[in-house]
DNA sequence: ATATAAAATGTAAGCGCTTACATTTTATAT
DNA sequence: ATATAAAATGTAAGCGCTTACATTTTATAT
């Protein structure tokens, strides 16, 4: 392995030039940085990432938390985060929570502990008043960014998409179709959790829908779950006519659930994952727009790094999904 | 932040000794210990990664290099290894390289010189001349470990699922249900999308099926490609009476058009994703293990970095799934 | 009590960079 | 040609650890 000295040697000048051309702070006469670079090249110079974390303090890192890769909605995003960051040049280390609430802390530490220049936290909720002042003091430190989350505090910026409105309109769309019961089956509480539950009640109180608690059923984020709280409801006589899920997930669990009934009403499901094209019929679906607000993530990221102005907060809005689960728009 | 030299000094020791009780290499008095132990903790002291990783030359951290996190199955594998690898206090940096052959390379590289302890490699295929030197090249530096796919030299571990006599077998077991035409979708010939394709065409050979060579299609990974296929082979009335698919995804997308045109006809997928329980009817898939194959390479890397004797090649049976799409056993 | 071996601890160099400050070289104005 | 400013480069300290080797302390045998 190569170090800065061999290069600085072969090329006839000191290691701080080499090190100025390496890092393109300081301007560097033409000629002597073409003949240091093209040495770089001859000799597959790669600088030690370590010594030089120890001198930037960076090694140009970035840690992505959240709860569950192998769930198809973070696993789109992370792949998506992961290569925009990429052009960047900048590397993800991952870290996942899973869904139990304490470890997020302990998981949290271990990107800190590697001297990350960023966070990405995805999903895994920081919602109670505890999560909330422990992020701010992670912020003090670096900045946070949240995706579909939001604090508000120096340092933590927030890309979010209005699942609220989205949420309240797949109500408005229902009612629109003489939908008078809905349904509604979430799994998390976290802050887009929140958002789109408030969004369907929202929706019930302004078109003047049944209000039944019963209607309101928050389950495992499973597919036997969904199916299994159909049956239930069924069997306690509890009356629906259109389902509306917080996870695609959930959708197809309901969906399947009703198909063995026999009973066509109109599903939807959230994420717009492959999932919902997966199922038959296919799941209509509200998009919360994950490819833009992680292209969105890592712009902000580059600016906060160049020290650009950046807003705190970027809201985009959700969009529906048409497919076969709940057609709202007949024209089309 | 404080350093090692602020604990020294709060111990009355020197650096050395605290150092010492850090990395437990050699011995110190349990009293010292004791005392250096309560003055980190008090402090919060953390070692500065870069220092140590400049001493070490290691920070503790894997590199998983993977086709597409976005896709189910190497989700499901990056969250396994990840959560695996965490027991072991070791990090993931994931790098993603895409379906094109190239930029691999550049990834890999990435990764190599971020100076992670090992690589885990999942999926991107390293099966061309060039390919197999480059990963060689890179073994005499760090351990390769390469999960479902498979290289014979000094440094690069296999952990492989038997896809081949899976696949074998479900030619058979078509066979036994009196299939005789039996159409294979498969997207990829990466080292375990060859093992597959053998194992059908090795099927087909034992029970003596049609061997018409239209009914080996290499299609691009996705639901409409495999849809269109299907399509098109009935519009060419090539006769098939069983789909036999690489992938879960693809097994549904053929699924979906067999079921348009109302032909119920036995499909099987692969890799037993969520994807399979979300078709309907459910796919039937066969098993290659990922979790066994994920838990069992995290396994192998500690026992490497442990300078532990390890064999260089692990090899799981698969398994299939009965789901509705194809009933094999009827006792069931 | 004394010699000797073992255990514990300390000293200081080294890991390979970055960068403030100092010095030299080059360009520009008179 | 000479003074002055700007550009280019070099010197050396510092980043915070690890660890070989040296030294001191403690345990053990006589």
């Amino acid at each position: 392995m190569s170090t800065i000295y061999d290069i600085a040697e072969k090329c006839g000048v000191s290691i701080a030039t080499v090190s100025r051309v390496l890092n393109g702070s300081t301007r560097v006469n033409k000629k002597t940085k073409e003949k240091i670079l093209s040495v770089i090249e001859e000799q597959h110079y790669q600088p030690n990432p370590f010594a030089r974390g120890l001198g930037l303090d960076s090694m140009k890192m970035i840690g992505v938390l959240c709860t569950d890769v192998s769930d198809a909605f973070y696993a789109t995003a992370v792949s998506l985060i992961e290569n925009d960051l990429k052009k960047f040049d900048l590397n993800v280390i991952l870290s996942c929570t899973g869904y139990e609430p304490e470890p997020k802390y302990k998981y949290l530490q271990f990107l800190l502990d590697k001297h990350v220049d960023a966070i990405i936290i995805i999903g895994t909720p920081f919602t109670k008043s505890k999560d909330i002042s422990y992020i701010k003091s992670v912020a003090k430190k670096l900045p946070v960014i949240m995706v579909n989350s939001y604090i508000e505090f120096p340092n933590i910026y927030s890309i979010a998409c209005d699942e609220k409105t989205g949420m309240r309109d797949i109500v408005k769309k229902m009612a629109a179709k003489h939908c008078q019961s809905i349904l509604y089956l979430y799994d998390s509480l976290t802050y887009s959790g929140k958002q789109k539950l408030d969004g369907y009640k929202t929706g019930i109180k302004e078109c003047g829908l049944s209000d039944n608690p019963a209607l309101q059923n928050k389950i495992i984020r499973s597919l036997e779950t969904a199916e299994n709280i159909i049956h239930k409801l069924i069997i306690q006589k509890v009356e629906f006519d259109a389902v509306i899920t917080s996870e695609d997930l959930l959708a197809i669990g309901a969906q399947k659930a009703l198909l063995k009934i026999n009973r066509n009403i109109p599903v939807t499901g959230c994420n717009n994952s492959i999932l919902s094209q997966c199922a038959t019929p296919m799941i209509t679906s509200l998009d919360n727009r994950l490819d833009v607000l992680c292209e969105s993530a890592v712009d902000l990221l580059t600016k906060i790094m160049n020290k650009t102005a950046v807003p705190s907060k970027i809201v985009f809005p959700a969009r529906l999904i048409q497919r076969n689960s709940f057609i709202f728009d007949d024209t089309h």
